[in-house]
DNA sequence: TTTGGCATGTAATCCGTTACATGATTAG
DNA sequence: CTAATCATGTAACGGATTACATGCCAAA
């Protein structure tokens, strides 16, 4: 069996040969914000990779300690294009934030505050990195044949931060007006003068 | 320690007192959009809440095989407490759809149209689904305090799905106006007339 | 009578991260 | 000299799903 992590490693070598270091590399810098990859992964991933011939590896001294790159082969390469065809299975959600913003206490708004505020500065940090990593797609690769769709994936997170921003506003909105409704949580000390 | 899992079961149990069977459908209809169990998770978690004296158990024998009732202990809801304070960690981003659209040979538009179209109809569904459970929800528990909560969540999925559909018709554009560009990938059976 | 839903649980397995181990080279 | 980066790997652990095992009751 072919795991998708497998998968994902023929997707890098069709971009070129490389070692299991530079994927890791390449993997946090274009594909980092759908998919990641860690050592522990990828090393052992290669070994069953080449022991099925889907890879090759060859040995390159460099002034470090040597390289071990590894490159599609063609039966690697029919098999990623079947799996690439295929529907893609879509993976299990599971959203702290949500959990917490479900099970909080109705009263505890400022809580409920903190995280959706939060939540909103993270997406707005993302929205600025797609913008920046697509600006410089297009000036250094845009020639490249599968610029286009790079470019779609960058919109695929762009318009779900949008989204998570638009609805960080919502919510905030209605927070507010929550908190409007009942003003004071009624502390000890106050309500006194009545 | 206590994961989120234990933490989710916790939070269930502020709701009412119930089994692991009835959490496990709770789970499904109420968090199912962005939270998942499993039994294999779930009644080991419940095993190890109750020896840390988190939950408590009780047996209820009905005219089927007994219920096993669990309660969120006084320990059960401080620990909640503390942990539905803290800054929800993001979970990593794993989306086979993107991988597959990012490796596809950019001549293979049709593929990449129909993972496409896939996703759009996908995000349509889930639409209509969000739909109904909020009409659902104001109708049939318009009073229940956390109802607000429980709506935030729904409209981030909504927001989430709604960007998905906007990414995906924009997607179909482009993919529409590259087939445009090069109309035909040359069949060995055509440009013949010329 | 046999299928499906109620109900609890365990075992196998997978997938993944983190930490650890090693060691060379280079930049400050 | 020392910290960072290059480079490969393993081991431990964690978290989750799936499949399996069991058995009862109700409805078709």
């Amino acid at each position: 069996m072919t795991t998708s992590t497998e998968f994902a490693i023929l997707g890098l070598l069709t971009l070129k040969p490389m070692s299991g270091y530079e994927m890791r590399q390449l993997v946090a810098q274009s594909i980092g914000h759908f998919w990641g990859e860690s050592y522990g992964q990828l090393y052992p991933s290669l070994k069953k990779l080449e022991a099925a011939g889907l890879v090759s590896k060859r040995a390159e001294e460099g002034t470090r300690r040597d390289k071990l790159i590894y490159s599609i082969a063609p039966a690697g390469r029919e098999k990623l294009q079947q799996w690439l065809a295929q529907p893609p299975k879509p993976q299990p959600p599971r959203s702290e934030l949500l959990l917490k913003l479900f099970f909080l206490t109705p009263g505890d708004v400022p809580t409920q505050r903190r995280h959706v505020l939060a939540a909103r500065d993270r997406a707005i940090e993302e929205l600025k990195h797609f913008g920046y990593i697509a600006e410089k797609l297009r000036a250094e690769r845009g020639d490249h044949p599968q610029l286009q769709q790079w470019l779609m994936t960058l919109n695929f997170g762009r318009h779900q931060a949008e989204a998570r921003v638009r609805w960080a506003e919502e919510t905030l909105e209605t927070l507010d007006a929550i908190e409007q409704r009942k003003p004071e949580p009624a502390l000890a000390n106050e309500g006194e003068a009545q």
